[in-house]
DNA sequence: AATGAATGAGAATTCATTCAT
DNA sequence: AATGAATGAATTCTCATTCAT
């Protein structure tokens, strides 16, 4: 059966969703395979070893939390409490919907320092969250000496809600983690 | 030669470190026997199989928790504050000494929900950090009602730290964790 | 874009300069569709597959041979000792040319007795190049009974030859094989 | 079934036979573990790849070459001429014991140059035998000047006839070889 | 004719596990 | 208890070949 099955864009769809659920070295090729439809020697045709695609995961989850979820900071028709809510949202929509924790988390540490290719993009998305959040603390006028800290608190209180989350299979703690968020920043609960 | 090189505790504890490097999947049994001076056939004799392996690595290290540090909460010689003070010292301790963060959340990150055998240490160990913490935000004069959340926000927060921390190998993401909670619990700086 | 990008005939000519450098084994379609600007796939409308795409190679080297430099043993114009500097001229020429030593002998070596579909092919070489010798030979006024000796003697000292050239990456070897030639039937040095 | 099944030097030679009949690239290690009773999975036990056991190969042959062979060259107890005679009835001996000519040269042809780590060793093969040849022929009486290419040419005659040896499957050309050779040094025949 | 995605059979290699000594 | 050879299943990756467009 010739002719495309699947685009590159749809297999690192699917490549996240094995690798979010398994972890890096406990998926295999064949496992991604049998997500897209496709046997595994197919996947060589789109992406030149595992590593390779799991960079591409890791790329493409970037930009899209850039372009959809963190470029919120930027937008000028927003008031800040807004966009936290709507941050906060996303992420749950995002984490809620696929299940299984964050890609960047799980890989972070299932691969650093053993597979150094993929730090940069997960460095990345860590970075991308904290400015995000920064320039929204900035915006609810909150002192510029302090934003930081806040931002990257945030981030690390979310990511051990998500950590607690999956090991307890149990959303609540991801949840806490938000709505202490809100209780600091917005002053109002959930 | 039936002599005895090595005993149980002992591969045990060079196990946590191999397995706290590299992973659950990317250590084999063959750097854990490296690791411990023997051949990987040889540590069969100790334990039925890598699983079995990492079981008691998670046993052992809950049990050096409760033993040595979570059971500061039940010290009636000293204060609520030295309490919390210890407890973060220890972690610190810990951390910095044994390098590449917390093999609890990285295990817990890899094998949930595909290794379910590990689960029950990992969450006994998140429980009873909690539970200590409970302890002394109560000791402390916090409101009972409360107190459960401030407890797992703590731990949330300590273990984003980590994984920051182990993401970008920077420790200051830890030094912070520990910083908010001084500050929030103790109203005083590190 | 069903316009002709190649004819059979270049991709025979290239296939050939891929398979000497790289041997039949480690050339892949792949490597000969790049050497031809086609993409593998293409090939196989050329060539029902690698076995015979290799089978025309050496076909085709065989034609070359036949008709450009072996059937100079019989043009009536040329004395017996000019046919002899031709025909090594020649051979000087396209390996020098051509580089990687002679296709016949390396797929020999490669491929006998494991794809006996090459070695009419490669027989039929060594034995137009031998006839040729014995014919030059004879014209020269060597007695007819030591003819066919002498011929495939010369045969075999310029393919070790080549060999050795090819391992020790040095073209001596392959000149003191046509010096040889020259003493001992012109009496004269290159 | 543990304990020994089989020693290094034994896979060494079974890969030796299996490699020259098949060629390095066409040998697979379950064809080599096939011809050791082995699993191809057991032979990484003893070698760390199929490239380095082709290196055990082709240093093992030259250590066999130059210790039961090319060492002749030196025995102070022997007449030059039985010298010659030896090791031209050894190379017979070998070619035709084991078949399929000679492994040096067609994985010289087959690899070089994409195998570099081959090179040496098989550069070092003919090295040894033309070496072995000059001090023979030097005790010969030849002259000084003459010996070193005299050597070589053999040495060509000799491969050379075992290419086409290999290629007509017909052991007359090397036997060929060796006759003039004989003629050549010991002006009589075989 | 050319493309290029897909196939599927196998290649090399890894590794948890077994077991005779 | 320790060894280390052997196993065998699994894994990554390769490549000749097919075929719809």
């Amino acid at each position: 059966m010739p002719t495309q099955k699947i685009g590159k864009e749809d297999i690192v769809r699917n490549a996240l969703l094995v690798f979010k659920e398994q972890g890096y070295h406990h998926t295999t090729m064949s496992d991604i395979g049998k997500a897209c439809g496709l046997l595994k020697g197919s996947l060589y045709h789109h992406f030149s070893g595992k590593e390779q695609l799991m960079e591409a995961v890791l790329e493409n989850l970037n930009q899209y939390y850039e372009k959809k979820i963190f470029q919120i900071a930027d937008n000028p028709d927003l008031a800040p409490a807004d966009k936290l809510r709507y941050l906060i949202e996303k992420s749950v929509e995002i984490f809620f919907t696929q299940r299984v924790g964050c890609l960047m988390a799980s890989i972070g540490l299932e691969t650093t320092p053993i597979r150094p290719s993929f730090s940069a993009e997960i460095q990345r998305f860590f970075t991308s969250w904290a400015q995000c959040m920064e320039c929204i603390l900035t915006e609810l006028g909150h002192p510029h000496a302090q934003v930081a800290t806040m931002a990257w608190q945030s981030v690390a209180e979310v990511e051990g809600g998500l950590l607690l989350a999956q090991v307890f299979q149990d959303d609540t703690y991801l949840h806490n983690a938000h709505k202490n968020i809100y209780n600091r920043f917005l002053n109002n609960s959930l």
